[in-house]
RNA sequence: GGGCCGGUAGUCUAGCGGUGAAGAUGCCGCGCUUACAACGCGGAGAUCGACGGUUCGAAUCCGUCCCGGCCCA
């Protein structure tokens, strides 16, 4: 049943790449006799043959065998990219993290399930779609609605091709049998039903309301739209002349001196005593010839400016909230038109159809030539600007749907309280409880034509709306038969607040959302916490009942290597098809989340490809050479080894080292750390198993310590490499799929393979401690032969003499294995009281002293050993301080004292034997 | 203006009360040692942003300040 490994070809299609270092020389394969793996792993063909497979097994949709199948569901959506661009890497992050988890949850048998979809961002799509066709001399406004459409559905058409390609050749396992788009007419259903549904509960209202209005792309937009920025405006002092022509005036500041023709009063703050007097009195607004009163309110700053301000109710939201208060003003016209030019019978003449800015610096001239200009400084501020167009914002008091937010606010901000919705990392609770806390009405009203139509006709006798589903025959309120539809479509976000349950067939009850819903974890940018998480969490619990979710993770933000942010705006991000072109979908995956923690902002590039791929080479490698060491007769899908206590100790060592990263692995995965799962494979891998593992059983495996050693030693790299391959494969699944296949296995896919229970392997403390003087002495002969340039091909004498009985037996039993490593022969264990031999460089350790014979004459192990002793005392002054501190001494644990004791202990015996070794060094170095 | 997060080797991060601060990358030296030069071995490199406090003990807790980043107004 199981295709043997395709032979893979062997640089078939691509011209081999060799490094500028290498050369010819370079031994292809030499070792290996079977035609088997290359030295290096091949994405481009290895992705696409695996991503197939998948396809063809239907192995991410959840009804797909299962090993241990369990009926426990597991189910994620897919944040729908927008069809405005195409995916960054940003997207890539994020869909990497939804992988490992989804991947990993598959292999626990659960049936997972990963919607994906795609969102028709129809302002932001119309916007692109506008500037697409203006290069082409035509203006979206003027083409008929039909043509217009057609243009958005090619811009539509196009991009979902190219984001669909992008996200298969991430290889991620998604079900793309459920593909959803929120214009589907699934889509259409529940929006129009969840607008009905708000307006007949009383949370949906329309009204005059003061809106951000985008003056360019001419429609209203959300608070969350809007980006505020410092920036310089003068600041003008206009005096308003008293209107009974007293001399003087009211001194007020503004940097809006062109909405002047909007005023209808002059307020302060009720408790400045220096305008007390004047209030109630009577101002004539510059350059007009009308007069306005002078007013008091709450919202004045009396340290702002000259302690007065121009209301303006029209044109600014803190002016509106006063008019609010003050209903004996006069209600005044919009002074503005929807581009932001000036209209209307309060504005002059001169001023009649100019833009803002001109009229600002026309208004400034004016009021300087009539002289009630008293000074003008410079002044920072914040600035709004619309997010899609850039065009300054204007506040407007306009007509527009808004859903009243607070009662849906508040059951989330309970629900997450009791953590029955968990944000990870955590610390972003604050953040969202700010937001959800504070949260205004949304206008979900746009005067942009894309976009699902808003479900209201307006009666043309009387003017009320009808709100359905369907054109209604008639109005509800006069009966009149003629209707007209609302003209505005809904903000994309109306619907895309529906998606946990939108996506899985909502309003209908489908088997998937009795199945799968509420989904398991949500995946996204925290720069759409508000815009959509919070949204989803609220329409959740109105329209559902339940949390849509149970955990929320926030990716971090990629940077560039400048250390900017990739963002679309900056157009910084490479396009992933191209990374995976470049070094393949598992290397571009590792690289995201290893080594920089996926939900921290951090960055991203060659520096972290590189790594992942060098790391999966690595990997590739070492599967290679287990594959070489296949125990005989192998066939079977490796199972633990079992040790008994003749075992070797590196076979009781790496196994007990595997286990804990198991089950640190393990660990990091529940608690929401792709990254530390990443690290901890990483450095098993890497450094355990293929660093020292590895070379320590070379020896075993190559059968020079026999076949019953060779035979545990076989069956132990096997089964610690199946494994790790396991426990990789959320991370880098198509690399691991092909490995996979090479060794012994049952099963169609490691896509579907159970996912290893760390206690397979047993946990062995004694064999890791054992294992560290050996380690030790590894290194520090090693370290010696280094600093006294022993040539590699000598093999040097070596003694170590060990600080007790059973460091020595340790080292004694392993002393075959320090001897290879180290490169030294014969390697002599020597009792506590023999001198060290003449003639060799010397270093102290924990487990007793290591020595090396050396050539004569070298001043470099002195300097070292020199350099570990200043170390060592500065510890042990340290040390000693701590213990002769009474209070140390009374109130630490006593487990902490006499650790500080034992640790005194140890550094005065290693400094004396430092001091002994330097001294016979300097008596060695005069004799010479 | 209000709030949140962070400041640890050149760079990026881990550690978040128990005391030789861990790793990745970069750097230096040696090496094609039969899985791997996309590699191996060894090494150097950090007064843990500043100051004050709590504690027997602080990178870790508290306060103030400085510097970055983000969010909201």
């Amino acid at each position: 049943m199981d295709p043997r490994p395709r032979p893979v070809p062997d640089g078939a299609g691509r011209p081999r790449r060799v490094g500028p270092g290498s050369s010819v020389r370079r031994r292809e394969g030499a070792l290996l006799s079977a035609p088997s793996l290359p030295t290096r792993f091949d994405p481009a063909e290895v992705d696409a043959r695996w991503q197939a497979e998948w396809a063809r097994h239907h192995a991410f949709q959840p009804g797909a065998p299962a090993v241990g199948a369990s009926p426990t569901a597991y189910s994620l959506i897919l944040p729908p990219p927008n069809v405005t661009g195409i995916l960054t890497m940003g997207h890539m992050l994020g869909d990497t993290v939804m992988d490992i988890l989804a991947r990993h949850h598959r292999m626990r048998g659960e049936a997972t399930l990963w919607v994906p979809g795609l969102d028709h961002a129809g302002l932001a799509t119309q916007v692109e779609v506008r500037r697409r066709l203006l290069k082409q001399g035509m203006l979206l406004e003027e083409l008929p609605r039909e043509r217009a459409l057609a243009e958005v559905e090619k811009w539509r058409t196009e991009h979902a091709e190219y984001i669909g390609r992008q996200t298969r050749a991430g290889g991620f396992s998604v079900d793309w049998s459920r593909f959803r788009y929120t214009m589907d007419p699934q889509s259409v259903r529940a929006t129009r039903e969840i607008f009905l549904r708000l307006y007949h509960d009383d949370l949906l209202y329309r009204g005059e309301r003061m809106v951000n209005w985008d003056p360019k792309l001419r429609t209203a937009i959300s608070d969350l739209e809007v980006v505020h920025t410092e920036e310089e405006t003068p600041l003008l002092y206009v005096r308003y002349p008293w209107a009974d022509g007293s001399p003087g005036g009211l001194e007020v500041a503004t940097v809006r001196p062109e909405t002047i023709f909007g005023d209808v009063a002059v307020a302060v703050h009720p408790s400045d005593d220096r305008h007390a007097p004047d209030v109630g009195r009577r101002v004539r607004v510059p350059l007009t010839d009308r007069t306005v009163p002078v007013i008091t309110d709450e919202a004045i700053d009396p340290t702002f400016g000259a302690g007065a301000l121009k209301v303006t109710p029209r044109h600014d939201l803190v002016d509106y909230e006063v008019a609010q208060r003050h209903p004996e003003l006069e209600r005044p016209p919009d002074i503005l038109d929807d581009e932001a030019r000036l209209t209307g019978p309060w504005v002059p003449a001169g001023y009649q159809g100019l833009d803002v800015a001109t009229a600002r610096d026309r208004a400034t001239a004016a009021l300087a030539e009539a002289g009630v200009l008293v000074r003008r400084e410079p002044y920072r501020h914040s600035v709004a600007r619309s997010e899609r167009s850039d065009a300054p914002i204007e506040p407007r008091l306009s007509t527009q749907w808004f859903v009243r937010m607070q009662r849906l606010a508040a059951p989330v901000i309970e629900a997450v309280r009791r953590g029955e919705i968990r944000l990870h990392p955590d610390r972003w609770e604050k953040t969202f409880f700010h937001w959800m806390e504070g949260i205004q009405d949304w206008c979900i009203s746009r005067q942009v034509f894309w976009g699902h139509a808003i479900p209201v006709y307006y009666c043309r006798a009387c003017g009320q709306p009808t709100v359905g589903a369907e054109p209604p025959a008639a109005c509800a309120h006069c009966g009149h038969r003629e209707l007209t539809a609302d003209p505005d479509v809904l903000d994309t976000w109306f619907t895309s607040w529906l998606w946990p349950f939108l996506a899985l067939g909502w309003p209908d009850r489908t088997a998937d959302l009795d199945r799968f819903y509420p989904t398991s974890v949500l995946v996204t940018g925290r720069d759409i916490m508000f815009f959509w998480v919070a949204r989803m969490m609220m329409a959740g619990y109105y329209f559902t009942g339940t949390r849509p979710f149970r955990d929320v993770y926030f990716t971090g933000m990629l940077r560039d290597e400048q250390g900017r942010r990739m963002s679309k705006h900056l157009g910084n991000s490479p396009d992933p098809l191209e990374v995976i072109r470049t070094w393949g979908a598992d290397a571009m995956r590792f690289g995201l989340v290893f080594p920089n923690p996926a939900e921290e902002d951090g960055p991203f590039g060659p520096a972290a490809l590189e790594g992942a791929r060098n790391f999966l080479t690595k990997t590739w490698n070492l599967t290679r050479f287990a594959l070489a060491h296949l125990p005989p007769g192998t066939s079977d899908p490796p199972s633990a080894p079992t040790l008994g206590p003749d075992s070797a100790l590196e076979n009781r060592w790496v196994l007990s080292r595997f286990r804990r990263s198991s089950e640190e692995i393990d660990r990091a995965l529940a608690e929401f750390a792709p990254t530390r799962a990443a690290t901890a494979l990483y450095t098993f891998v890497w450094h355990d198993l293929a660093d020292r593992y590895v070379e320590i059983a070379k020896d075993a495996l190559s059968g020079k310590r026999g076949e019953p050693a060779q035979r545990e030693a076989r069956a132990t790299l096997l089964f610690v490499v199946e494994r790790c391959l396991r426990r990789l494969h959320p991370f880098a699944p198509h690399v691991t799929e092909e490995l996979w296949h090479a060794l012994p296995h049952t099963g169609e896919l490691l896509a579907l393979a159970a996912w290893p229970d760390p206690t397979e392997a047993p946990a062995d403390p004694a064999a890791e401690l054992e294992m560290e003087p050996v380690l030790e002495a590894i290194r520090l002969l090693r370290n010696l032969r280094s600093e006294e340039h022993i040539a590699p091909e000598t093999i040097p004498r070596a003694y170590l003499r060990p600080s007790g009985p059973e460091v020595g037996r340790v080292l004694t039993a392993q002393r075959a294995t320090i001897e290879r490593l180290a490169r030294v022969r014969p390697l002599t264990l020597l009792g506590a009281s023999d001198a060290p031999p003449a003639g060799v460089g010397s270093r102290v350790a924990p487990f007793g002293e290591c020595y090396l014979e050396r050539p004569p004459a070298s001043g470099e192990e002195t300097q070292a050993l020199e350099r570990e002793r200043e170390k060592l005392y500065g510890l042990l002054e340290k040390t000693r301080g701590r213990l002769a501190d009474e209070g140390f001494r009374a109130r630490a644990p006593p487990a902490v004292v006499r650790e500080a004791e034992e640790k005194a202990r140890d550094l005065e015996e290693r400094l004396r034997r430092i001091d002994e070794h330097l001294k016979e060094g300097a008596s060695a170095a005069t004799s010479q």
